[in-house]
Parts: C-alpha cells; structure tokens; sequence
DNA sequence: TAGTGGTCTAGACCACTAG
DNA sequence: TAGTGGTCTAGACCACTAG
C-alpha cells in the first residue's frame, strides 16, 4: 500500500472512472488541469495517468487528452507449466524414446523443415497415482553436435531443450488446445480398451522471427484435464 | 516506432539481457550510472528501466538495484468473449426460457446464496450451421424490480446482464472449463442419441469485494472446442 | 494560435541497504 | 555513511490538434 501523492490520484481518478463520473469515451481533464486540481506538477500527475493508461482504464491522444477507455471483457490468462497438466500433478515421467528422424507431414508443416532435414523426437509418458494419463512427443530441429544423451534430456521441458540453442527471452510460444479420437498408438501407449475422445495440447517455440524452434504434442486422458482462467486487465 | 532517447537505451539493454550481456540474478548498473553510460539524466533512464520492469525483464530492490528477472514460461493469455465459442462463429442463439428459481445446491455454492433467495435462469441454445452445438445456463441474483423481459436479455451476455446492476469496471471473472459426461437433460436438449463427454465453460463473474454477480455454465459438443493462446509477457 | 500529451533536464528529499 | 531506487518539483521544447 502505497501512500504517495500519485497513487492517490491514481485511486481517485480510478473511482471516478468506476463510479461513473467520468463515461466511455468522455475525457478527462488535462494533465495541467488536474495538476491544479491536485495541487501538484504535471509529472505526478502523469505517473497516476499511465498507470491508468497500463491499466486500460484510459487512453491518450495527442493534442487532445486522455479517454476513458471500453473495457475488454474477454482475455483470460491460462497458466501451462509443461510439467504439470492443468491442474493435476504429475508424480512420474517416463521417457520412452530419443531417436532422430525424418519429418512426416506434419512435422515438416509445424517446424517448418524439407522432408530431407533431421528432427529429434522424445516420448515420454506421464503418470498420476502410478497410472499412465497422458502421452507427450516433443520434435526439435536436429543440428549436428546436438547433445541428445538422455541424461541431460529427460525431465527437461521443450522451452528447456531449446535453451541450449537460444535465449529464452526472446522466444515466443503458442498454446492450441482441441479434442481428437485415440488413434492405435495412442491406444496402446496409454491402454485404452477401445477409441476414445482424447485431449491435445499442443505447444509451439518460435524465436523473434517467427521461426519454429520446437514443437510438441500432448495427448490426454480427459478426467485428467481442466483450466482455470482469470480476467487480464486491458491490454 | 519512437526515436526517443529513453526508448533506445531501452531497447538497448533489454538486448543486453537477451544476449547474455547481463545473465539472470545479475544486477544493472545504477540509474546513476546509466545516466553517466548514455549521457542523460536520472529520470531518463528511469522510463527505459520501469518499462523492463513492466515487461518483467528486470525488478528492482530498493536500497539496492535493479536484477535480471527469470523468464517466467507458463502464463498464456485467452480469449474467451461469451458469445462465440473459442473458434468457431456461432450464427444462431435462441432464448429457450427466463425463469425466477430457487437455488438448488450448485448454484447456491456459486453464486453465495441462501436455498430461500431467488435467481434468474437464462437457457439459452447455440446453433452453427442450423445445427444445435451448444446449451448455455446463466444464473443472477434476482432482486426486487429486475427488469426480466425477453427484449432486454436476449443475446446479452452474462457481463452484459450484470452491467445494469454494477460497473464492469470493477468486476472480475473467473473462466473454469472442463469435461463431463452428458446427462439426461442435456442429451434431450442438444439432441444427443447417448451418453457423450462433452465440454463444460464456467464463467462465474465477482466484484470488488469478491462477492459473486453471475454464474454460467455452457454445455458444448466436443468437435467445436478449440482453444488458442499466447504466451504472455512476464507479469 | 492556444492547448494537448511526449520527452527531457537538473535538481531535491526520502526510506532503505550494506559495509 | 555512501549509494540505491521511489517520489516530487519546476521548468523546457517538441509534434500534434482544433478552432
């Protein structure tokens, strides 16, 4: 809790904001106005009105003033660790496979790799209660020299096996989340007794450029999957 | 694309960091000592390191510095908008019901409300294509003088609903989705010839103060489910 | 031409940290 | 006690807006 003179400004103008006295779309008074009102400069005031602006609760334009903004309703944040389903813990990973590939269609579509280049691809299943929920593949662009020794690849997350290669900071990753019918494999590796309706999480690394640096694919058992989603503040 | 002195020696040291120049854990130079390195002043400076900070690249300790902040890897954001589903465009929405009830135990949970208050129950189906994909509940507190009429409610969203009572400012929302089977009811109203699993949206609505305004639950054929996200800056 | 927000300067005092 | 980030002051010049 803060005490300062901007944070003040920033409660009061927000409440104002809240409780109707300023509308959608109205303006509000200037920067120097409120300076006035508030009996200080113009930077603090500031300091109060981009945070309002960060917020989403007003916009500037320049020449003119400051906006109350619309409010969005509708973006969500979704946490997804990679280790953990949704909200179920994991107690036991196991992994099944390292080997080099060849990429088929979808590889080579998700990656973005001719048919001729190499990818590494790791298995892994994924336990709750000793009981196998979840099947996950993870491809990578095979470079030569790569270290692909189990040691230091198992346990480890896609972001993690990237990071040998690239800086985290700079990478972007995309979340797809849809529902498909287990197929033969799927119905061995995880012991389903017949097809059923299965959940996908699918994850994909790009860097800056918006070039693939890895791609996985995870398959689940659907009692083992939920989300929980909060309001973002406007963005 | 600013020019601005405090946006270069942004975009500077936020490439330090990237390129390992300054390694998580690391502490900046000081803001006077920045101001030296680019030949500016204090608060200059001051605007290129609240904006890392903002993005979550650095935090900074009183007394002592700004550190180079971990990647936080897992935060995505969603959008969820009550109207369409996640990606599909639904064409038709048909009222079915507007009722006063008493709360059975779900909603009563929900919604904190006592088994002898009332609430408003909106059914509501979703149709793409002429065909019935989706069965959606919204459930409000009802309260003395509540204007009920179909005119009014039609097509609103549960946001929308609560908008008349509160400002939405101030409201948070909450999104849970999960799997159920489908039941008896829900197999007669979306036309289901046996029991299927089928998607299950939550959306419960607070205030402030974290007391509940609205509940919905949405009942959706798994072939229309599909959920996108990004990831997030660090926050 | 008067007013707006965006940027920048050159100071000041504060609570806090760590030697 | 010297240095840090947090806050605040009182100015300045700029591009832009709108009458």
């Amino acid at each position: 809790m803060s005490n300062s003179l901007y944070d003040q400004i920033y409660k009061k103008i927000r409440s104002e904001i809240n409780n109707g006295k300023y509308s959608v779309g109205e303006m509000l008074p200037s920067e120097n106005a409120l300076g006035k009102l508030f009996n200080t400069t113009r930077m603090t005031v500031r300091s109060a009105l981009i945070r309002l602006a960060d917020e989403g609760y007003i916009y500037p334009i320049v020449g003119k003033g400051y906006y109350v903004n619309e409010k969005k309703f509708n973006l969500y944040s979704l946490d997804y660790d990679e280790i953990n389903l949704m909200n179920f813990i994991i107690d036991e990973t196991k992994l099944i496979t390292v080997d080099i590939i060849k990429p088929d269609v979808d590889i080579s579509y998700n990656l973005k790799l001719p048919s001729d280049s190499r990818v590494v691809l790791l298995r892994r299943l994924l336990f709750i209660d000793k009981k196998k929920v979840a099947y996950d593949e993870k491809f990578i662009p095979y470079y030569s020299g790569m270290p692909i020794d189990e040691a230091s690849i198992n346990q480890a997350t896609l972001s993690e096996l990237i990071a040998n290669k690239e800086s985290l900071f700079t990478t972007k990753k995309k979340l797809m989340i849809d529902f498909i019918e287990s197929n033969k494999e799927i119905n061995k590796i995880l012991d389903f007794d017949k097809v059923q309706t299965c959940c996908r999480i699918q994850l994909t690394i790009h860097d800056d450029e918006g070039e693939p640096l890895g791609w996985s694919r995870l398959f689940c058992q659907m009692d083992y999957f939920k989300i929980d989603c909060k309001l973002l503040l406007n963005k």
